[in-house]
RNA sequence: CCAAUGGAUGGUGCAUAC
C-alpha cells in the first residue's frame, strides 16, 4: 500500500492527476486495501483534474469505511469538492466536520475564490476570523489569486496591504498573484514596488513562479524592456518565462520579436509546450508569416499536440484565417479532434471577415445542425459579415432570429 | 519510522457597412 500511495502522492504533486487516478484503479484491480493516506492522496488528484464523479465514489467509499471524522481526511474532502467547484457539497463536509481548523476554513475560502465568488470567499474568511482561527499566509494568498483571477487587481491589492498590516509576511505565491493583480489592473507603480520588494527578499532566486510573474507583470503592462531585463536575470527559467516573453511581445505589437524569442528558446534547450504554441500561433497570424505557421502546424502534428489539448487547433485555425489562407484554415478545421463553438465562430469570423457571407452563413447552420448553439460571439461574427457587406436585410433578419431565441441583439 | 490534507506564474473566437 505504502509504495501504490507513495508513486500516487508523486504523480499528484508533478500535476499527472490522470495517472495518480488510474494507479489507484489499478490497485482495486489488485485488491489492494487503501488506507486513509491512499484516499486522500486519491481526493487530491479528484482535485486537480476535476475528476468530480470519481471524488464523490471515493467519498461514499470512505463514508463507507468509516474514515470521515479523520482531520486530514475530512480537510481533504471540502477541498476535493470546492476545487471542483461543488461548493454546496463542500459547505455539506464542512459543516460536519467534527474540528474546523485553518486548513478547513483555507480549503472552502479557496473554493469560492478560485470559483470567481470572491464575496463568499471574503464572508468564509471573515467568519473564520470571528470564530478565533487566525488566517496564515495561504488563506491570505487563496483571497488575493481569487481576486487576481478574477480581474479585481484593486481589492487583491488592497489585500495585500492588509496582509501585511496584519503582521503575515506574504511569500512567493502571495507575491505572484498580486503581481497578476497588478498586470490585470495595469498598476506599474505597485507592480515595480513589489518588484522591489522581492528582489529584497531574494525570492528571485529560489524558483519560477515569482519570476515568471515579474516577466508576465512587465510584459502585461507593456513594458517590454523590462520584462526582458528581468528574464535575463533570472538564475532559473523555464518554457514559461520564454512564454510570458512570447506573449507580451504579441500584444505588444512585436510579433517579429516574439518569433525570435521562440527559436532562441529551442536554441536553448527548452521545449515550447501547448500554451508556447498559441502564443507563438498568434504572433504568425499578426505577421502573416505562413511559411513559419506552416513550420509550427508541423511541430505541433509532429508532438501529438492537437489531441492534447483543444485550445492549440483553435489558434491554428486562427493563424490560417489572420493570413489569409481561408482554404487551409477549413482544411486544419475539418481534421480537429474536437470542433467547439470557438471552433466555429472563428471560422464564421473568418469568412465574415473576408467578404463571403454565404460561406458563414452555411458554417453558422451547421454547427447548429449538429447540436453546437450559437453564443453571442457566433451570432455576432455572423451579423458582422452581413454589416461588412452592406447586406442590411439580413442583419435585420439575423436580429428577428436572435429574439426569437431569447438573445438581445443590443 | 517512511508516504498524505489548504494558496500561486504564461495561452484561443466576434467588434457593426452605406
Amino acid at each position: 500500500v505504502v509504495s501504490w500511495t507513495s508513486l500516487m502522492a508523486g504523480y499528484t504533486k508533478y500535476g499527472l492527476g490522470h495517472e495518480a487516478l488510474s494507479l489507484f484503479d489499478q490497485m482495486q484491480l489488485l485488491s489492494v486495501a487503501p488506507s486513509t493516506v491512499t484516499f486522500v492522496c486519491t481526493l487530491k488528484a479528484c482535485g486537480n483534474t476535476r475528476a468530480t464523479k470519481k471524488g464523490q465514489e471515493i467519498h461514499d467509499e470512505i463514508e463507507k469505511r468509516g474514515f470521515v471524522d479523520l482531520d486530514v481526511v475530512g480537510n481533504a474532502l471540502v477541498d476535493m469538492y470546492a476545487s471542483c467547484g461543488l461548493l454546496v457539497e463542500a459547505e455539506e463536509v464542512f459543516d460536519k466536520l467534527p474540528a474546523k481548523d485553518m486548513i478547513s476554513w483555507t480549503a472552502l475560502i479557496a473554493g469560492y475564490a478560485k470559483h470567481g465568488h470572491s464575496e463568499e470567499a471574503l464572508s468564509c474568511f471573515e467568519q473564520m476570523k470571528s470564530e478565533g482561527v487566525i488566517p496564515d499566509v495561504v488563506s491570505w494568498s487563496a483571497l488575493i489569486a481569487g481576486y487576481a483571477m478574477h480581474n479585481c487587481g484593486e481589492e487583491a491589492l488592497i489585500c495585500l496591504e492588509e496582509v501585511k498590516q496584519a503582521g503575515v509576511s506574504p511569500d512567493a505565491v502571495t507575491y505572484a498573484s498580486s503581481l497578476k493583480a497588478c498586470g490585470g489592473v495595469r498598476a506599474i507603480e505597485k507592480g515595480q514596488e513589489i518588484h522591489a520588494e522581492i528582489a529584497q527578499k531574494g525570492l528571485l532566486e529560489r524558483d519560477f513562479v515569482v519570476g515568471n510573474a515579474l516577466i508576465d507583470m512587465y510584459a502585461t503592462c507593456g513594458l517590454l524592456f523590462e520584462a526582458q531585463d528581468v528574464f535575463g536575470k533570472l538564475l532559473v527559467r523555464d518554457a514559461v518565462s520564454w512564454t510570458s516573453l512570447i506573449a507580451g511581445y504579441t500584444k505588444h505589437g512585436c510579433a517579429e520579436e516574439a518569433l525570435n524569442c521562440f527559436g532562441k528558446m529551442q536554441m536553448e534547450g527548452f521545449s515550447p509546450d501547448v500554451v508556447t504554441f498559441i502564443c507563438s500561433l498568434k504572433a504568425c497570424g499578426i505577421m502573416g508569416a505562413i511559411e513559419k505557421g506552416q513550420e509550427l502546424h508541423e511541430a505541433i502534428i509532429r508532438n501529438g499536440l492537437l489531441e492534447k489539448d483543444v485550445l492549440i487547433g483553435n489558434a491554428l485555425l486562427d493563424m490560417y484565417i489572420d493570413c489569409g489562407l481561408l482554404a487551409k484554415a477549413h482544411e486544419v478545421f475539418d481534421k480537429l479532434p474536437v470542433q467547439d463553438a470557438v471552433s466555429w465562430t472563428a471560422l464564421i469570423a473568418g469568412y465574415a471577415k473576408y467578404g463571403c457571407s454565404e460561406e458563414a452563413l452555411g458554417c453558422f447552420e451547421r454547427m447548429q445542425l449538429i447540436g453546437i448553439s450559437p453564443d453571442a460571439f457566433s451570432w455576432n461574427a455572423l451579423v458582422a459579415g452581413y454589416a461588412r457587406q452592406g447586406e442590411s436585410e439580413n442583419v435585420f433578419h439575423a436580429f428577428d432570429r436572435m429574439r426569437g431565441e431569447g438573445m438581445d441583439p443590443s
